[in-house]
DNA sequence: CTCTAAACGAGACGGTACGTCTGGTCTTATG
DNA sequence: CATAAGACCAGACGTACCGTCTCGTTTAGAG
């Protein structure tokens, strides 16, 4: 049997969807409410609850929504290279966008005290950037270029890592310095670590 | 001319802190407020207000009160050693505390949608454990264990991130088996760069 | 067009009212709070904001609820008489039901540092009970007992004033002794009046 | 035994009796705390809490202090002239004093929900104003323009009631008129009531 | 072409916490 | 002792949001 009932208004969607965008990014996420947002959008109330349990979904459907497939997976062939690319098309992004840096703390603010949005933001925006990285790495780890008990996971907290606490703490600026610095870092230490292993077995 | 009129209340000052980090450690951040530490510390609420803006504050003073000298500032010789016990010792504060890991959370979820809360928590919390980490990296510096060139703020930022990143999403444990990972990643890097420049300034 | 959104609740506004006269007999105007009303009546603080601008208002629609066409209109063909039984009346009213001479008081007080309530309180219960003695007088008039140039405010407010004199500063009683003898002092002051002017008819 | 200690600084109980009125006159009673009378007046919050109970209290002497002696006691030899006179020196003393009708509808206001203040506003200002009244009356009784068996405190009701009862409603004016209203109603009364008496006496 | 059912805009609802304000008391040092 | 200063406890105030609810209306497929 066909689905019943007046079926989901994608013109209220969207309404709400980019109203809570432009909100946010006029006034900061901190300023916005929802009941603001169904003024604006000219939306009811209900009909936001009906679809996202809270504003911070709301806002992580919006950015996801507006942020799209806009991260590189580059394959240069040198495990350094990669990583400058991705990490520096990573930064850009926010760069880019004014506003979108303080979407992403205030998501993360909310995901504190929000368990339940803490997942969604790790599936929706969390886990999507680090599987690139992962597989980035991994892929190196194919090329023999690291070492194959190397922790994939430790570089790539590594890398957000420094992102995500320069960006809350305001400590310092996300830039391609950083991700040529974290290039070097990381490709050094991976790449330093299977020069090691190998010596070990070469004497071995 | 002397101070006028009547002095703060030590008493009201203290049983505000105690009764502000009992009641965030027992039930949570989130589900603290004002007046319930007003009232449970025998408190008027103005008292509260006339000391510090909002509760994150008075937490984090309390936090911070709390917390005095734990941290322990290794001089073992050698970079990874010292990284490593400062490492394990930082991490093991919140561990060997429940509710601690909650508050920094929720401190510094905080901190993202007030601003100047952003910079009494850098000043506080932040800087002090940096400034730390730092002097400890400098020494090895020093000592030419680390080229006079590295940038120390990127090795203490890869230290916290990582810390403040697991910390915040959930990804990844907090543990001595970190702390290790991180200072044979960071003295790896250190000392590797130290060693490729001083095999430059040889061959030059 | 009609009627948009989620209707008034009868149920919260009979709720509100019915509290807040139960909690002010019981324990006096000056001990009753818009909060312990809200509670007690099971309802949101926002709701008794939504419809009324303070608790005085809410007060006043309770009692004038709670009053409705209590007073008679007596008509008996002679002024004294009509006069002392509605002032009887009048008077019996607060004195039949404890705590409402405390009531009228407390908003008679409220009046005089609210500007909008006192207009309120006036149109609600200070007009509509001038009017009623008022006409009683005018049929007077009809009937040439009062003559057509009496001043019929002016007796208006000797009934009136003397009764919220007396209510106001406890200086003597409100009884059917003073119901007589301001019917008394009225009537003789307006039949009085009438044969002056008669006489002076006469002469001319 | 001479009085021991500092004695009472004449200073700040004339500047805290000034700035009350000041303010009362200036802001409206309803906007004066005893917080802003100290500091305005240069005086501890406790020397206004040492000498009176209530800005309430402070207001009142400060206006009686300020209005001593103003009320004329005519003496024309008849009733009717001496309650004109009266009632118009009364009724001037407000009107020419821009704010003082606003304080002493704060007053009886604070009366309403202060019984102490109350008896001492009565005390203070109702009763010795209804003496003069009251003798005023008393004197055309000993005339015998006035019978003996009047209840003058009823005639002395009915004059402050009306101005009282016009004061805090804002119903009808205070002025000349009026007072010439009230004089005639009153001696109309109180004269026709002798007339009366005087034939009942005659026939009897 | 009616009927059923769900989504819709609107906005009132019960709740909770906020930060401010005032009242009246207490605690200093000073005169 | 009284004083100026000002911190203290207490508690009401009116506002802001939250997430739910209750209206009448709209929009689809089912009968």
């Amino acid at each position: 049997m066909a689905v019943r009932g007046r079926p989901r208004s994608e013109i209220s969607r969207r309404s709400i969807l980019e109203t809570a965008l432009r909100l946010a990014r006029k006034q900061g996420y901190a300023r916005i409410t929802v009941d603001r947002i169904a003024v604006e959008a000219g939306v009811g109330k209900q009909t936001i609850y009906r679809w996202w349990p809270s504003k911070a979904a709301v806002v992580l459907e919006a950015l996801r929504e507006n942020a799209r497939a806009e991260i590189k997976v580059p394959d240069l062939g040198s495990l350094q290279a990669d990583l400058e690319v991705f990490l520096q098309s990573t930064f850009d992004v926010s760069r880019n966008r004014p506003g979108i840096n303080d979407l992403l703390r205030a998501l993360m603010a909310e995901a504190q005290h929000d368990r339940g949005f803490l997942q969604n933001f790790r599936r929706e925006l969390i886990d999507p950037r680090r599987a690139v990285l992962h597989s980035l790495i991994e892929r190196a780890q194919t090329r023999k270029e690291v070492h194959k008990s190397a922790d994939v996971n430790l570089y790539v907290d590594v890398a957000f890592g420094v992102m995500w606490y320069r960006l809350l703490t305001g400590v310092g600026t996300i830039d391609n310095g950083l991700a040529g610095q974290l290039a070097e870092l990381l490709a050094g230490a991976a790449v330093g670590l299977a020069k090691r292993k190998a010596g070990i077995n070469q004497r071995a």
